[in-house]
DNA sequence: TCTTGTACCTCGAGTCGCTAGAGGATGTAG
DNA sequence: CTACATCCTCTAGCGACTCGAGGTACAAGA
């Protein structure tokens, strides 16, 4: 028997040590047994789960989102449309997002291209953002 | 003389009602003159404030650092280093983070395009999530 | 004038997804 | 046998709000 200890898993799954307490103890990740010691006992499927959550969190799924899929998972014969439906949510919200970061951008670069580095009175970054306080932006 | 509301505040300035009272708890706003019934009544000032720091959130920066853009703002007479400085590094996190959420968003593709609407056995989002795990990722 | 209804007030707690610290037990290498 | 890293639980904190309870103020209509 290879008991993995929390550290290990850690190490492994790239999720950090109480972090994976913390997913424990919401439930997305199922309590491990224990040592003698009272030491949790992971085993290799529960690195693949951290992993899988580590690498959706990166993809900026939300845990409930997270949760969603992982049941899907854990049950291979139903229909797989809410994860498509979960994914492609995520898709759209990510394309919004890189639109409004290139706005931003630009934004920003009009800002420190202005700045000659003067008084803040003539400061192109402080002026931008004040003049722009009327303006109609679109929200996330 | 014309007395603003926290509402019409809100409504002009586009930032919640809630939101305006937190921002002056925090000293972000300075706390108004109050009406014989304790109610708060604003300038045309406090408006421009609110907007600037609304206008700020939407690019990103933080609390710490839109204070210390309105300290600069309050003081036009200083150099304007601090608030270039702040806009560069702001410019460095959202070019980073375009590109990752342009990598993220081929991935995203690559599962929603995979995906056959079929059962979950053989979903590709599923799949990549998992498939994905021990891939060395870049961090943010 | 009275009443209705909306907007306002304060205060404390909740949200999300962790992260940090206290204070102590366990496991391992030399 | 002694260090010392790693583990345990528990509570509290972070940023930036957001919500709800319980109560007060104000403008408009009957």
């Amino acid at each position: 028997m290879k008991k993995i200890t929390i550290g290990e898993a850690a190490r492994r799954s790239g999720v950090k040590v109480p972090t994976v307490r913390y997913y424990e103890s919401i439930g997305l990740l199922p309590a491990p047994s224990r040592s003698e010691g009272n030491q949790r006992a992971f085993e290799p499927a529960d690195i693949s789960r951290l992993a899988f959550i580590r690498h959706a969190r990166e993809l900026g799924f939300e845990i409930e989102a997270i949760r969603t899929l992982l049941t899907l998972q854990d049950d291979p014969h139903q229909p797989c449309a809410s994860a498509d439906a979960i994914a492609k949510a995520r898709l759209v919200e990510v394309e919004q997002r890189i639109r409004s970061l290139m706005a931003l951008k630009a934004e920003l670069e009009t800002m420190v291209e202005g700045c000659g580095h003067g008084r803040v009175g003539q400061c192109r970054v402080i002026e931008v953002l004040a003049d722009h306080g009327q303006c109609t932006h679109s929200h996330h």
